[in-house]
RNA sequence: GGAGCCGUAGUUCAGUUGGUUAGAACGCCGGCCUGUCACGCCGGAGGCCGCGAGUUCGAGUCUCGUCGGCUCCGCCA
């Protein structure tokens, strides 16, 4: 296209006509040129990152998805390309044709792949041109995430950003080469679906067929790949979208990517060693890290006594400690009286100012305590403490000896109800951990926690729900547990814990039919009921079901981990934000009454004044 | 459902005890500039201080409410 097409030049400033493609071809992205490529005629196309415009010589670093290349404009070389060039703004796209050739003596940039070398323009295209960004596009500069999230298209320029994707698919190829490697065969499972009753919220999406009627987004393919094994599809996987109505997090959103695993003929060992070689391998492939083989196990029960927490984060230590035997019959009644009484000692922890265990105190309230008791143990050995006047010697002796109590130390303590003691120790470590500098960034820990409860009672409903979910099979000889001590039984359940997070969970699936309905009864769930809600999975169960099990990985979780990202939304393309909208396309949005009607919804009356 | 942090120029932020005309840096616009690379120099434009009430002679600043973003508790089999 030429200048003939905008006669009005006071509309279309003649520097600023926008050019087509007119056969021209990339030749290279902007992170492959090296002093390799000397003097090559090469095509470039791109972003204007930033423009140094000398008067005489116009720089131009030009961005792509992979890279920055520096573009020199000379009015000697070519002075019609270089008078057109002072119009050149940040972003606007443009295509270059012209030579490499070295930067001069002193002058190459070591902070660019491409540093050694630079282009020089003999003739150059304008593909677009962009208004000025809402926010720079850089990684240097925090911008809001407000921001940020409406102009997301803007914001996945930024290289920081970008790069993300770049290794989340990596990573999603290197899953797929392993799991179809192994004889996994991807296959796709239904998104319109049955609604659950147990388990989160599930996203309703009304049948306009059906007058009345819903499907549900699925929360996981979870009965879905158990029929794919009855099929005796025998090996199954999906990097599937999964979608829970819940609270957002900074590692949770409502829709969200697993890969998906189940296999037939298989124990706990089975799928775990599978599931490790695809964690190990997808670290080698992208990350070039090499993880632990075996991946290291802990029970719940001890996560639980050691941590605090189903999900610990073992890069570091300061472990907890069950100090409940020694305040047995204290005169310090806090302590004598409730049912648990832990301990966390950090080494050289005297330091922290009391402002800070204000704030600690502060945040153990989250998670429901009533207060942080602490210890500080001074250089000259002494003891300052507002407790500690209510020891007697004998427990202060047992407890140094317990603890270890070294001079300069700290000890926290958490006395009452164990989920409280528990949870506030537990996440008070974490805190501390960071604190203290005792977590080494760009280390991986995977853990495998195991041997979970197969129930846990739910205060509110006021009956026993599935800890995983109503699917997963006892452990041997735990089945009597079940009618006589319902929060006993174990389950063959299983976790894959990375720093921290929860990045997968299975176990292995009751396959009979009789196994099943005893589970439905656990749960409260008579046969009637489990015929309605699971009828299919009850009549699949009669016919041939295989032994089976599986897994399913966070993929956000995994990738968020992996890029050392803070948010899971930093590895999602389009993020919702924490009110579940998207600032982007504002979704949720109002429908039309008619698409109401059709689907036969009436909405509720907006409340007046 | 609840708690906390934040909201001032396009962006990132400062703004004292409530007191004249709300500042800085970057960006943007104009001019100059032939080796820069976060180029440099000179000049300029740019503000409903999220929104709404209240207190006050006077509110960016204090109070209440509200909207939005974030973090967390509950929730998430």
């Amino acid at each position: 296209m030429s200048e003939q097409n905008f006669q009005d030049d006071s509309v279309y400033d003649k520097y600023r006509w926008i050019d087509e493609l007119g056969g021209w071809r990339r030749t290279h992205h902007n992170n492959q040129l090296t002093a390799a490529n000397m003097d090559e005629s090469v095509c470039l196309m791109g972003w204007v990152q930033f423009r140094r415009d000398h008067g005489g010589l116009i720089f131009i670093d030009l961005r792509d998805r992979e890279g920055l290349t520096q573009v020199v404009f000379s009015p000697e070389h070519n002075p019609e390309a270089h008078e057109r060039a002072h119009a050149i703004r940040s972003e606007y796209v443009v295509a270059i044709k012209g030579q490499v050739r070295p930067r001069p003596e002193g002058m190459a940039n070591s902070n660019l792949v491409t540093g050694e070398i630079e282009i020089v323009v003999d003739e150059w295209k304008l593909l677009n041109t962009s208004e000025t960004p809402p926010f720079p596009i850089e990684d240097r500069i925090e911008v809001g995430e407000n921001l940020r999230l409406k102009y997301r298209f803007l914001d996945l320029r930024r290289p920081s950003l970008a790069r993300n994707f770049v290794l989340r698919n990596k990573a999603a190829q290197s899953v797929r080469r392993y799991l179809d490697g192994l004889g996994f065969l991807e296959i796709e499972t239904p998104v319109l679906t049955k609604s659950t009753p147990e388990g989160a919220r599930d996203f309703l999406v009304p049948s306009r067929v059906n007058p009345g009627q819903f499907f549900a987004l699925p929360q996981s393919p979870q009965l879905f790949k158990q029929m794919l094994m009855v099929s005796g599809m025998e090996r199954y996987f999906q990097i599937v979208k999964c979608f829970r109505d819940e609270d957002l997090r900074a590692d949770r959103q409502p829709e969200f990517t697993q890969i998906d695993i189940e296999m037939s003929f298989v124990d706990e060992q089975i799928v775990q060693d599978m599931a490790e070689g695809m964690v190990r391998t997808l670290f080698r492939e992208t990350l070039n890290q090499e993880l632990p083989d075996p991946f290291p196990r802990m029970t719940f029960a001890d996560a639980m006594r050691d941590y605090g927490v189903d999900k610990p984060d073992v890069r570091f230590g300061l472990k907890l400690q069950n100090v409940s035997d020694i305040f047995k019959g204290s005169g310090f009644k806090v302590f004598a009286q409730a049912s648990l009484v832990k301990l966390l000692c950090v080494p050289g922890g005297g330091e922290l100012s009391r402002k800070e265990i204000d704030d600690y105190t502060k945040f153990v309230e989250i998670y429901g305590s009533k207060g942080l008791a602490w210890i500080k143990v001074k250089e000259d050995g002494e003891w300052q403490s507002p407790i500690v006047k209510f020891f007697s010697e004998e427990e202060k002796a047992k407890l140094a000896e317990i603890a270890d109590v070294q001079p300069g130390d700290i000890l926290f303590f958490q006395a009452g109800q164990a989920d409280i003691v528990n949870a506030a120790l537990g996440n008070l470590r974490l805190k501390l951990g960071e604190r203290f500098g005792l977590i080494e960034e760009g280390t991986f820990a995977p853990l495998w926690i195991t041997d979970f409860p197969l129930l846990e009672w739910d205060e509110e409903a006021k009956r026993w729900v599935a800890r995983h979910h109503p699917f997963t099979s006892a452990q041997p000889g735990q089945l009597e547990e079940l009618d006589k001590n319902p929060g006993e039984a174990l389950a063959r359940a299983y976790d894959l814990v990375l720093n921290g997070h929860e990045i997968g969970g299975g176990s292995i699936r009751i396959h009979t039919p009789e196994m099943q309905q005893k589970m439905f009864s656990a749960l409260g769930i008579n046969e009637q009921e489990a015929r309605a809600k699971f009828g299919f999975l009850m009549d699949a169960l009669k016919f041939g079901a295989p032994p089976h099990g599986g897994i399913a990985f966070g993929l956000d979780r995994l990738i968020m981990i992996m890029t050392g990202a803070k948010s899971i939304r930093d590895v999602i393309a389009f993020p919702k934000t924490q009110k579940a909208t998207c600032m982007m396309t504002e979704a949720p949005s109002e429908v039309a009454a008619s698409q109401l009607r059709e689907l036969g919804i009436r909405l509720r009356e907006k409340k007046e004044e």
